[in-house]
DNA sequence: ATGGCTCGTTATACGAGA
């Protein structure tokens, strides 16, 4: 089974490369966040023509999760929006379905802005959040896997210029922590670290000044796995030309063979 | 040089992203 979790930074633009990705690598999972689309306008029918179900979590202009898996793998079922111990309910950060057995969320963690500010805090009580939900899937049957947008660098080998983010959000010691958190609640790993343990690569370069073409980015998008997910994990890697090209996002997608 | 892109918006400048 292959799983790609990739944040869009808007569904409605990125289409033309989403469409680009199914048929490229024939997904059989994809989870996607900032989908950025009211429910209505959600393009399930574009979607179904390209061999895809779909469940969502839209909240129009900001924010926005789903779940895609091919027709050929079965239905979704059991789907399920929002995050018990989330503050803002309103926000479209996470939905979690079964996916041919396995439990799947698509998850996008809110960025914090600044440290200090009630943003930051609120990320703080999300992170915990999935922690506590991890915690919960942990004694289910069902293998696990939450996969998405996490804005934190698990670690200083996640960053481009660990200096250029001191004090900033997305490396401190406590969103570092609450992400160890959650591989603990939920007996999980990172997909990609599991497989690469000292590589250098990244998800995330901003738009500007090039940073992309200057390997200025951070790794904050992931693939956590359950134990049983985990033991069928063949292959996690960056599939960086869809950060090239016509209207990338930016972020590459993630992408884990099972 | 404190911006630099790229999104969405009861838009036409501004908030948000990370």
């Amino acid at each position: 089974m292959k799983v790609v979790t990739w944040n869009v930074n808007s569904l409605k633009v990125r289409m033309p490369r989403v469409l680009e990705l199914l048929a490229a690598l024939e997904p059989d999972v994809v989870c996607m966040q900032e989908t950025k689309t009211e429910a209505a306008a959600f393009p399930a029918d574009e979607l179904a023509a390209a061999g895809y179900d779909a469940v969502h979590h839209s909240a129009g202009r900001w924010a926005g999760v789903a779940i895609l898996a091919r027709h050929e793998v079965g239905p979704i079922a059991d789907a399920v929006s929002g995050l018990s111990g989330e503050l803002r309910e309103d926000e479209a950060r996470w939905v979690e379905a079964t996916v041919s057995g396995m439990r799947v969320a698509s998850v996008y963690v809110p960025n914090g802005r600044e440290v200090d500010s009630p943003t930051y805090d609120e990320k703080l009580a999300f992170l915990d959040a999935i922690a506590e939900r991890a915690g919960q899937l942990r004694s289910s049957d069902e293998p696990m896997l939450i996969a998405g947008d996490f804005n934190v660098a698990p670690a200083d080998i996640d960053v481009y210029d660990v200096a250029a983010f001191e004090g900033s959000t997305h490396v401190q010691p406590e969103e570092r922590r609450r992400v160890e958190a959650i591989l603990e609640a939920g007996e999980l790993v990172d997909a990609y670290r599991e497989l690469h343990p000292d590589d250098v690569h990244y998800t995330w370069w901003d738009y500007r000044q090039g940073h992309f073409h200057r390997g200025m980015g951070l790794r904050i998008d992931l693939a956590l796995l359950s134990a049983r997910a985990a033991g069928t994990l063949t292959a996690c890697g960056i599939a960086r030309d869809f950060r090239k090209g016509t209207k990338p996002s930016d972020h590459a997608p993630l992408v884990v063979e099972l």
